[in-house]
DNA sequence: CTGAAAGCGCTTACAG
DNA sequence: CTGAAAGCGCTTACAG
């Protein structure tokens, strides 16, 4: 059933004669049997924070079809970025006899990949990087500089203004995305001439609530709007904009927003939006060649493009 | 190592220090073993559209969230409404030991019922209903109902028309789904004693390029925009925002836009945007109740809700 | 009560 | 060249 009856002497109609009548009775052969001997298994495991926005549910799409593709079996595990959870999805992979496992915005990437180590299963960082395995993630740094820049040349600067009262909002503060959009930030604004506030960095988290909140509390202790905002990805813009509908949704017209994500419904919001979007199928051109020919623990940056 | 030697005479004490020493050497059970010998993977597989929107990233979330809570293992895949694909994936999880198959908007549900049937292998629908099987979908028909309404009040209307220049557009002719819903836009207009134009239900498929085409078209051919427009989903509805966004996105505002299916940020764009929102959650309750609990081939339906 | 054998559905090295 | 045995990592019915 498997094609090995070409090695042998048996005739190509009495092959097809066995695959009929197989066909016929509807026989699926056991791919855990068959992984249980070969040890290889052809499963490919992802763990990624959540599917409900562009950028993660783009990457769980073209992943799935190029995985397809190469002859894997894609599965797939959302784990809500919570460590405990991403390393109980990686066992369950490696249980189900993943033979690689990609992990996506991983909060640890490291202890994942120590986990996976013992068992000789290879692991592959993507979009936040770790240091026990190849990571393949955007260049944050370069795509957060491009974006302050372009919102700094939006703003409505006094003549001799030295701060911008641009206010950067999402994100955490542990990980190495933000941190190189944060640094991207803080640059932009010396790039100009001009320096970011301390108070106007606002890592509250990613999630739409907790950036709600902050915002609103932002607000409130500025006695007002900031003259610009550069939001950390689409789902903490969610919160924002959630504080904009409550309060005066036309308000969004006036003040310049950033945001690193694209999402094609926000990218319309407000006239002064400005999105960044990542570039994943090149990302998951580089994913899969790494799965192909494996390399060393190196980050590889890859580039977003701005879009207005 | 799983459990058994409880029954056995083993102490507590010996089969903590054996787990321990197993745990030390990083052992994970093989669950591929295991499933071909107990005859049960714990394999629960789902296959879907995309992950590219809210309604279907928010089926995938809370599918694998209540799998892992029942001691499932969930595993989607994704066949992009390609039948081809879905018949294939649908084979695939089942060499993989998928123990029960959720068929999520499936072209054909019937067709894939019929392969796992021989296998022994269960079946459910969401959101497209079939007959081989337990099907759980919205109440089409009533949420399209209240959608047409809704926008209906909106319209501005001259005394004594008896047409509304409403546009239906987007959707699958061939899907129990989209007939619902022309079904519910048609009674409607009958109930507020106005009636549809023919040429103004465009059935014209899901996907953004076919629906903004086709949307190009029809106001040429009308010479001009309809007085308002039910979109058949968000994907649909990025078609249509694109081709405002490129003629011009402030005559958003002038128009009374219903969408079947809800998304945050599109749910802000104009001043007159509502939006069906699926009950996911519930679906997903009573998804796992006939997992748990098999039924007979009947139809469930779910109420949606209206947002403003 | 418990050790050891049988067997799940495959693949492949080996004997004849 | 090819039939039949061994074995992948488990679980469980069975013998003693």
């Amino acid at each position: 059933m498997n094609g090995t009856w070409k090695r042998r002497r048996i005739s190509e109609k009495l092959a097809e004669k066995v695959l009929e009548v197989a066909h016929q009775h509807g026989y699926i052969p056991n791919r855990q049997a068959s992984a249980l001997r070969k040890n290889r298994s052809g499963v490919l495991g992802m763990i990624i924070p959540v599917y409900d926005n562009r950028y993660f549910s783009s990457i769980a799409q073209t992943f799935e079809k190029l995985a397809r593709e190469a002859g894997f079996f894609p599965t797939i595990t959302c784990t809500q970025r919570d460590p405990e959870l991403e390393e109980i999805a990686a066992r369950s992979l490696m249980s189900y006899g993943a033979e690689c496992l990609i992990c996506v915005g991983a909060t640890d990437p490291d202890a994942i990949a120590q986990i996976t180590k013992p068992a000789g299963i290879r692991t592959i960082n993507l979009d936040l990087p770790g240091t026990q395995a190849p990571s393949i993630i955007t260049d944050n740094y370069t795509a957060s500089f491009e974006l302050t820049k372009t919102i700094i040349e939006r703003l409505d600067l006094d003549d001799g203004q030295r701060t911008t009262d641009l206010l950067f909002i999402g994100g955490n503060g542990n990980d190495h995305n933000t941190q190189q959009r944060v640094k991207g930030f803080v640059d932009a604004h010396e790039d100009t001439g001009l320096i970011p506030q301390d108070n106007f960095i606002q890592i509250c988290g990613y999630e739409a609530d907790s950036t709600e909140t902050c915002f609103s509390r932002f607000v409130s202790e500025n006695s007002g709007l900031p003259n610009g905002i550069f939001v950390n990805s689409t789902i903490s813009l969610e919160g924002v904009i959630n504080w904009f509908h409550k309060t005066g949704i036309h308000r969004l017209n006036n003040i310049p927003l950033g945001c690193f994500d694209w999402d094609p419904f926000a990218a319309l919001l407000g006239k002064n939006m400005i999105m960044t979007r990542q570039n994943v199928p090149e990302m998951m051109r580089m994913l899969f060649k790494e799965i192909a020919s494996p390399s060393s623990n190196e980050v590889t940056q890859i580039k977003a493009e701005l879009v207005m």
